[in-house]
RNA sequence: GAGCCGGUAGCUCAGCAGGUAGAGCAUCUGCCUUUUAAGCAGAGGGUCCUGGGUUCGAGUCCCAGCCGGCUCACCA
């Protein structure tokens, strides 16, 4: 028999036993009197001397990390919420029952429940001196090692629940990044922004270059596709007179697989009507600042052995950052980068803006580490921003860029509903030249905007990237929960779950 | 999609000169009333990712595949 199942009979017969000694199994409701980190921080200096003149009653409740029993007594960790607890158990001060319980039918990965007193040991450690042992869950699965945790990376994303439960720091990256949703909610909220929810699946797809998903509603009979953004229902939003509003939910772009890219992601879009891209730099300085403090304590955060100031967030033109940025010895001239001939000598692309943005992504983003707006795009890449005045080769847009990632993407929203069918028709030229990404015509869109969009300036920042970089993680995987794996074989397990209740007399 | 690296006990890993598969933790039995990587004595546990091939003999060498990681390409 392999171990796997030996133990899963050895823990199913346990299950019984500890039913016969009186406790369920599976127990129900447990009203603990602190979080064992309550309890921790509570407590924390107070001496033993003082915990026993004048005894803490505590329960708590948590699940067993370490064990250690000897022959009368023991001791145990429980976790809860990150951190541990110890509990002592001794044979003269516990029912004759519960001490059973512990010496015999618990395993490590059980949860249970104590109530007992503080003390501390001889070494100093708080600890609970327990009284009475509750049952509340067994684990019928051999838990992780407890020094080196859990490692492998894909067991690690497959089954995230051991992954907490072993790693700490893990658990820490995930609430980082829900300190982060919030903060940025509690911001917007607290400038009038309301939160809205737009169609995920939709019969046109927009707002982004990119592949979509593609799927079906039968009653319908319709083809739908999972949204690559939500920016065209959103600004739709507005011309409904909704000033400010904002979304935090899933894309979905159906690309490849890497380090920074996950098919589905969290994007945080935002439109403020009656503002433009320069509102929105001043805007985001603020937002990013405020989400670093609120997320980690500080405006500085160290990614990857660099340290980021998010307190003072720098401001290039695109251009002047293809000058300022440059790598190596042949740093281009300002009338270089309006140059033909050396726009063609450095980039393959069709146009001149094509061609300034291939270059940029090329030489510079991976040099942007310090938080950095990079302002004024070529029009050519941006199908749905407005032209800056007196330079229509260019429009009113910002990226911020941060440890070599774009996090966000912002613009003064084109609300020309004639210049924004041409830009249409544009991209409808590229998609017939074979451009999958190519934006589709949205006369719904073209519609709404006939109607008048006032002006408005809108922006998106990538959550999860966001998130990398104030968790310090190197791979978008480490700040998403569950990411996108390819399905595992069978496990087979429920076929030996049954084997085992049979053997062991269920 | 391409290149590099990896897949051995539940977990973390060793084994490479091709010769019957190892350690620590975890598990089981016994002892132990302040331990904490508890300790001591003993025991069990393996489709060495899969399939072919070379060989008297393959975890080890060769080929193909599967799964994963990293880098690159596309993208946010």
């Amino acid at each position: 028999m392999s171990l796997e199942d030996e133990i899963l009979r050895q823990r199913l017969t346990r299950t019984r036993e500890i039913e016969a000694l009186g406790f369920p199994p599976y127990g129900h409701r447990f009203d603990y009197s602190h979080t064992i980190p309550e309890i921790l921080a509570q407590w924390a200096e107070t001496p033993a001397e003082e915990l026993d003149r004048q005894p803490v009653r505590v329960r708590v409740a948590g699940r067993i990390q370490t064990i250690r029993r000897m022959g009368k007594a023991g001791f145990a960790h429980l976790q809860q919420n990150g951190e541990r607890l110890q509990i002592y158990v001794r044979r003269d001060t516990t029912p004759e029952a519960d001490f059973t319980l512990y010496k015999k039918l618990l395993d490590i990965g059980d949860i249970i429940g104590v109530e007992g007193r503080l003390f501390r040991t001889r070494t100093g450690e708080l600890s609970v001196w327990v009284e009475k042992l509750y049952f509340l869950a067994k684990t019928l699965l051999n838990m992780p090692e407890k020094w080196h945790g859990l490692e492998d990376v894909e067991t690690r994303y497959r089954q995230r629940y051991l992954d907490l439960i072993a790693n700490p720091e893990v658990r820490r990256i995930f609430i980082t990044r829900s300190r982060i949703v919030a903060s940025l909610r509690r911001q917007l909220e607290q400038r009038g922004f309301i939160e809205v929810e737009t169609p995920m699946m939709q019969p046109i797809y927009g707002g982004a270059t990119a592949r979509p998903f593609v799927t079906h509603h039968n009653a319908l009979d319709i083809d739908l596709y999972l949204r690559i953004a939500p920016e065209l229902y959103l600004k739709r939003l507005v011309v409904g007179g909704l000033e400010r509003v904002y979304e935090i939910n899933r894309n979905f772009r159906n690309e490849g697989i890497s380090t920074q890219h996950n098919p589905e992601f969290t994007m945080l879009e935002f439109y403020q009507a009656y503002a433009d891209y320069n509102v929105l730099m001043d805007f985001s300085c603020e937002l990013l600042e405020r989400t670093a403090v609120d997320a980690t304590g500080s405006s500085r955060v160290v990614y990857q052995g660099q340290e980021l100031d998010f307190s003072r967030v720098q401001r290039y033109r695109l251009r002047e950052a293809l000058i300022e940025f440059w790598p190596g010895g042949d740093k281009p001239r300002p009338e270089n980068l309006a140059d033909p001939d050396w726009l063609n000598r450095h980039s393959t692309k069709p146009t001149p803006g094509e061609q300034l943005m291939e270059i940029f992504e090329e030489k510079i983003e991976d040099r942007l580490v310090q938080p950095t707006i990079i302002y004024e795009y070529p029009v050519e890449t941006s199908p749905l921003s407005k032209t800056k005045p007196g330079d229509p080769a260019f429009v009113e847009r910002f990226e911020i860029y941060a440890a070599g990632m774009e996090i966000a993407n912002a613009y003064t929203e084109l609300n020309d509903p004639q210049e924004q069918r041409r830009r249409f028709e544009a991209q409808l030229e590229l998609r017939a030249r074979g451009d999958e990404e190519a934006h589709q015509m949205d006369e719904d869109y073209l519609r709404a905007m006939c109607y008048g969009l006032p002006p408005t300036a809108g922006e998106g920042i990538g959550i999860d990237r966001l998130a990398m970089v104030l968790t310090n993680s190197k791979s978008i995987r480490e700040v998403i929960l569950f990411p996108l794996l390819r399905p595992e074989p069978p496990l087979g397990l429920a076929e030996r779950l049954r084997a085992a209740e049979k053997e062991t007399g269920g």
